[in-house]
DNA sequence: CATGTAGTTGCAACCAATTGCAATTATCAT
DNA sequence: ATGATAATTGCAATTGGTTGCAACTACATG
């Protein structure tokens, strides 16, 4: 029926529950594009549904999270974004701290850099979704010349 | 005389000022000792002067922040946490998200990924002070066991 | 040393996110 | 289908952190 069945399989069977806030939550995630913030999530539910509270985003944000199946960043824009973590998908971001572009990072270098860590020490890490700061090509030249 | 005469060279050269609540926030930072949080440092530098502002606390940290004389981060605890960066002994931190263990990380690997990223894009990541969340050893075999 | 000025401070108001709680509800086991 | 139970919700209060602003001050310059 709705296209959130796994989901719905993957809440009940780690004892949670399905509940009608949650599924539309779920579905801002996964049709709403890209990354976006909890205002924006609360935004879109509330257009359906005007009783929910923010903080019941907040909090199915957070059971999401723990799952997995939605990152949980800071791009540095003030406001905290959520983006559903699709496996085929997976990407980072590159932000420069200068003139505040965001590219995408393959997440290869982070999938070696894992790799790594965890042959060294047993750490599994988490590499859902990264932000790294730094300075872009451009203004790292620029900053070069003086 | 004061311990921070390098630091205060740099502030100044940057066009900030070396007020005297700011070297007693940097006083917090470079004499007590790994991670403190805002509210550590308000208390230690209030018991010395009490007409401090916590908001003058938040504005130094960002300005030492941008001077990437002080890392920001957040460790899970509720908290951001900052650390003073010393060159010398940059290294990260693994945090596992089961049973809350914080352990280090050489920074090596880091620099590694950094110079794979500048290398194939140009971006100069800032890799000062990360904390990677993930599963320990421990917790993962205990995972794996289920 | 005096002075002009840009940078900084404390304060109060504000904002994003979290939490305690009593009422409600999804789910499981009968 | 019904009832027991644990999870969840909305609300209000709270917390950590930020911001606008008028008063103040560090410091560059002459
Ligand atoms: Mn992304
Ligand atoms: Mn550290
Ligand atoms: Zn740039
Ligand atoms: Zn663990």
């Amino acid at each position: 029926m709705s296209c959130e069945t796994d989901t719905v399989k993957v809440l009940r069977t780690t004892g949670h529950k399905a509940t009608p806030q949650r599924l539309m939550i779920l579905g801002a995630l996964r049709h709403g594009s890209g990354h976006l913030t909890a205002a924006e999530i609360f935004g879109e539910v509330q257009a359906e549904y005007p009783y929910v509270d923010i903080s019941t985003v907040y909090r199915t944000l957070g059971v999401l999270k723990e799952l997995r199946l939605v990152s949980e960043t800071d791009m540095g824009t003030g406001d905290t974004t959520y983006e559903w973590v699709q496996q085929q998908e997976r990407h980072h971001h590159l932000i420069c701290r200068n003139c505040d572009e965001v590219t995408s990072l393959d997440h290869q270098y982070l999938e070696d850099l894992g790799a790594e860590i965890m042959a060294e020490s047993g750490f599994k890490p988490d590499l859902d979704h990264f932000a790294i700061f730094g300075l872009c090509a451009k203004c790292r030249l620029e900053a070069e010349q003086n």
